[in-house]
DNA sequence: TTGATTATTTGACTCAGGTCAAATTTCCGT
DNA sequence: ACGGAAATTTGACCTGAGTCAAATAATCAA
């Protein structure tokens, strides 16, 4: 996701600078430790979260297992995207996976200055837009794809993952078992 | 999706009624004979089509395969949404399943209206909101739900698809084989 | 450094769902 | 109503990936 959020900066930046301070001012810096929430299931999500530093993740629990959906670098947006649009408790968890560094953008304050500038609703909207595709495209990646495949996609266009992460996080994001990744990664080495 | 649908025409009947027609002046109703595509693989997408009547499906291929990814009654929007975002060629087609009527909404016009009017721009947000939670959704039921349970959901959740298509199609939707879900038809009637 | 805990790999086995081929049913056009 | 094409079902077989269990390897606290 990240690239998409960093064109949305970069036209950010055309923007008059009094309606960009207006928007920024309902920013707040939040730290967040190691294995903390910045979410919990049941919570309705209220925020935006804009990583600064750090890795986290979205994940949701299904049948004892806990399957990540979203792995969060510097200039991704962490969000439960659901409970955000439906204003309805969340089915995810969004976790530091290290010490992390966000900005928290709140709905209601970002709400009132984006209705009132058009131009910072286009930003918002676009985020959505971006966010959307980039689903479409999972989607896609999951039925056409098969464990192998994922794998060497993910090591391609996502390698901070496998750099950082544990194993058993990899796996839940590949949505395949720990061992199946194992083999896997022995079979590609080889 | 039309649920949602629905509940955007409603909020559009609150709005000022000459906006709304200033909207609707953009509409251009279309008809298209069974098995015509709405959008070709190559072509940019540059409107939404609302349906009025009929069935149509988006769908792609994938070693010498068809991929249903979404299937359209009344009141469903189908878009090739990362052509028509990215301003990119589609990699998806949109094609009619029976004599089909829609709305066309172009994408130039309806973007000039709702950049003048930020209550349109909000509906127009909206619809992207519930596409991307539609999308996480669907994305879910592919990690976590195996292919009988996927049938069974979907009988539940969208019975009108048995109840027009053809297998050929149901299976592309559900990204089995026919077999397997002729297999799982047997079973549960049984 | 060492023992304990946790993470990762390897092995043996199972199963959902795929493929290919053949049989059967359904659907039309004439 | 009949014959042929297309759709659907059934059978036999195979394979990717899961599970459970055991073996190694890595990590870390004292």
């Amino acid at each position: 996701m990240n690239p998409y959020i960093r064109r949305i900066k970069e036209l950010s930046k055309k923007m008059d600078p009094e309606i960009l301070a207006e928007v920024e001012a309902g920013f707040v810096e939040k730290e967040y430790a190691k294995g903390s929430l910045l979410l919990q299931v049941g919570q309705i999500c209220t925020s935006h979260f804009l990583v600064q530093s750090g890795v986290a993740r979205k994940f949701y629990c299904h049948s004892n297992k806990e399957i990540t959906t979203e792995i969060y670098f510097h200039d991704d947006v962490a969000i439960s995207l659901d409970s955000y649009i439906m204003k309805k408790p969340s089915d995810v968890y969004l976790e530091a996976l290290s010490p992390l560094k966000v900005m928290v953008i709140d709905y209601k304050r970002f709400q009132k200055v984006s209705e009132k500038y058009p131009e910072v609703m286009i930003l918002d909207k676009m985020f959505i837009e971006y966010y959307a595709v980039w689903f479409e495209k999972k989607l896609k990646e999951f039925q056409t794809l098969d464990a192998t495949t994922r794998y060497l996609a993910m090591l391609e266009k996502e390698p901070r993952i496998i750099q950082y992460l544990p194993v058993t996080i990899i796996a839940s994001y590949l949505n395949i078992s720990l061992e199946t990744l194992s083999r896997i990664r022995s079979k590609i080495t080889a």
